[in-house]
DNA sequence: GTGTAAAGATACCGATTGGTATCTTAATTT
DNA sequence: AAATTAAGATACCAATCGGTATCTTTACAC
């Protein structure tokens, strides 16, 4: 047999680009055959039929950005500086992404609600985690001093998460980063506002 | 002649709805055909080709929305008070939408930037219009001494429409509003903060 | 009422869609 | 080395796509 698991992931990659940038419907099998230069045969013996390959490559793409974003964390200390660190990790990223095509969330988030409820589902879970790690970055700094402890972690999430995603999508419109550098500077002063 | 007028404005509202809940793409012809109770016969003579619809479409979207907005800004007499009625707009919206499917910027941002550069630009000059309405409410909140003239239009503006757009799309994924609430709760916050 | 022209319906087109059944190739087992 | 079986290629399918050419209907001018 040839090597089964590389050829999968190798189909789970650049479909990921393809999704991401596309979008998962105006995406075709062909479009996947063709930049694979694998054919139809090859794929729906990996995948039972082409939900399944959306599905199975939006839980790709959210290990590898989930994994990616845990190293970012975890290279810095107090909480501030986390949350700064991903400030910048998000303004990188517009120049420099994990999967072309920009946030996964925002893009997936965007196609699934009306008319993909199980890929909703899927989004739905990628922003908890992503909260939930907020919160918890928050809740920690909280515990060791680095951060008021009357602020709530989960207003706070959700704030950072909103100016994130909108900034995201402001510099996608308009095809330049003035934006995101504008939203990630005023989060960086609302960390600041937090700090002991 | 039959009310050619009439049914053409037919189109676009019907359209409106479809291509802002499932995508333009993902929007067929007979998706159109069949909501209108229309043949392609009509929609032909009303427009070049389908690329022609979407576009004019969006136009059409854009003008109602920014009427509405008009009015409600219009309906406030300070700059303070423009901008708190713009977010109590915004969380109404999620419940009571002009145009079913939620926010056409965030909805036809997404799906444009990569692929569709004529749509693209039409989001782009929404996005604009946008902003420019927003600077223009904290200018003269400035000029009449109502925000603090050391406020930054172009930043406040630019954070405002991140926030919201993020906001929008959390609450889109999570089929909830607690997220826009926090997050006009906070920017309402951020109004008084730079009041005079 | 009749003629005219615009508005809309109908019937078709080739291309592409997702999907499947079958055939070929390649690696492993014995 | 032959047999086995998994991996992938090929050839097809009906359905649907956007688009067009042609036919029918409707309203209005005269």
């Amino acid at each position: 047999m040839r090597n089964s698991e590389a050829t999968k992931e190798k189909i789970l990659t650049v479909s990921a680009s393809l999704f991401n940038v596309q979008g998962f419907k105006a995406t075709s099998l062909s479009d996947i055959t063709e930049a694979t230069g694998l054919t139809k045969g090859a794929i729906y013996r990996h995948f039972r039929d082409k939900e399944a390959l959306e599905s199975s490559t939006y839980e790709f793409i959210s290990h590898l950005i989930f994994e990616k974003l845990g190293r970012v964390v975890k290279s810095r200390e107090t909480a501030p500086e986390k949350l700064e660190v991903l400030c910048d990790f998000f303004v990188s990223y517009i120049n420099d992404p994990l999967i072309k095509g920009g946030c996964p969330i925002l893009n997936a988030g965007v196609e699934a609600d009306d008319t993909m409820p199980e890929m909703n589902l899927r989004v739905n879970q990628l922003l908890n985690q992503m909260q939930a790690a907020l919160e918890n970055i928050i809740l920690k700094g909280i515990k060791y001093n680095q951060i008021k402890e009357d602020t709530d972690p989960v207003r706070f999430a959700t704030i950072f998460l909103a100016n994130m995603e909108g900034a995201i999508l402001m510099s996608k419109i308009r095809k330049t980063n003035t934006d995101i550098l504008m939203v990630t500077d005023h989060l960086k002063q609302q960390i600041k506002s937090i700090q002991t």
